[in-house]
DNA sequence: TTTGGTTGATCTCAGCCCTT
DNA sequence: AAGGGCTGAGATCAACCAAA
């Protein structure tokens, strides 16, 4: 566990060095933050005033579609099935670029044309993904992690206690109400072979909020959609350190604050700031739990590692065996 | 008309911090 | 050291509204 530790160590001074000599991201995700924030109410307003999320499908965000574009996607089981557009007072939707897949995947023959949310078409492509209940198998692996990820913030956006595995935690989510995916400029998959990857680095798979109050607490997530030998907690979680320090020097440079705004928080950023480090994974017999509760130090700030096993049955998080502080509501 | 998911105003409360 | 106020999260629940 020592020599877990000095490893880890160690790479946060890697990527802290990899961020200090490269220092182009600073700027972008100042801009970033900037756009995403003046879009906020716009955003809300579209999502309030328009139309509403239907399970199963689900409303996305990318970066570039929440600072600019003023995209959603709409995904389901975490695939990208329809884009939509808000054009003067009217939200449209299109399967321009998914036609293809939406029949192979889901066998949805139903093509939309920018045509109005409300319009018959839409609510019959809407009608066709409620009575869908599986993937065809041609899909792909990729599709199957996507798959994952949205079983999981299914799982979080729950906010009553009563059916959910796990209270007290709430994905990030731009402006409060689409699911988007953090960028980050490291490439960190293979984590042997760390680099900086400017604006084509990996995304963090999960930013979520855990806690009560003033404690609550930032969740940078690493999902896997298997407990595979391969591919380790121990070393899921060195890739997710390597993000999570990104994240930490994201939030102590210029643009931080407003970064904190963007995760959901409402004061300021706090002087010592404690990032979770999460493993998520599907349940085995025997979990790794000897990481959980370590704390890798930064200055004031601190990393803090912890794991969460699940398991699921039909398409939804059914158990979750977590190191994760759970909270009794009354 | 009924149903069931979504929304938003209001409530609750752990943890933090300040005062005594 | 103890107690009380404050803050900022999630929980609760009634109203709302699209779909059936």
């Amino acid at each position: 566990m020592n020599d877990f530790i000095n490893e880890c160590d160690n790479l946060v001074l890697e990527v802290k060095g990899l961020l200090k000599q490269n220092t182009e991201w600073i700027l972008r995700y100042r801009e970033y933050a900037e756009k995403i924030i003046s879009n906020i109410e716009t955003i809300k307003s579209l999502k309030h005033g328009r139309f509403r999320e239907w399970s199963p499908l689900y409303l996305y965000m990318n970066v570039t579609q929440a600072k600019s574009q003023m995209e959603f996607s709409l995904r389901y089981l975490g695939q990208e099935v329809a884009r939509l557009n808000a054009v003067k007072d009217m939200i449209t939707i299109s399967t321009k670029n998914f036609v293809k897949n939406n029949e192979r995947d889901f066998g949805c023959k139903i093509k939309l044309d920018d045509v109005e949310w409300k319009s018959k078409t839409a609510s019959d492509f809407r009608r066709h993904f409620l009575n869908c209940t599986k993937r065809t198998d041609n899909s792909g692996k990729k599709n199957e992690e996507h798959r994952i990820e949205s079983l999981i913030l299914t799982e979080f956006s729950k906010n009553t206690g009563a059916n959910k595995a796990f209270s007290y935690i709430q994905p990030v989510k731009i402006a409060g109400v689409a699911r988007f995916q953090m960028p980050t400029p490291l490439y960190a998959s293979d984590i042997n072979n760390l680099k900086y990857c400017g604006f084509r680095g990996g995304g963090i798979d999960i930013l979520a909020r855990t806690g009560r109050g003033r404690t609550t607490k930032l969740c940078i997530m690493e999902l896997k959609d298997e407990n595979d030998k391969k591919e380790p907690p121990a070393k899921v979680i060195k890739q997710d350190l390597a993000y999570a320090v990104f994240i930490m020097e994201l939030l102590r440079s210029e643009s931080g604050q407003n970064w904190w705004k963007i995760f959901g928080f409402g004061g300021i950023v706090p002087k010592s700031i404690e990032l979770y480090v999460v493993c998520v994974m599907p349940s085995s017999k025997n979990n790794n739990t000897s990481f959980a509760d370590k704390i890798i130090y930064s200055g004031k700030d601190n990393f803090h590692f912890q794991y969460m096993y699940f398991q699921e049955n039909n398409n939804e998080v059914v158990d979750v065996v977590t190191s994760l502080k759970k909270y009794v509501s009354k």
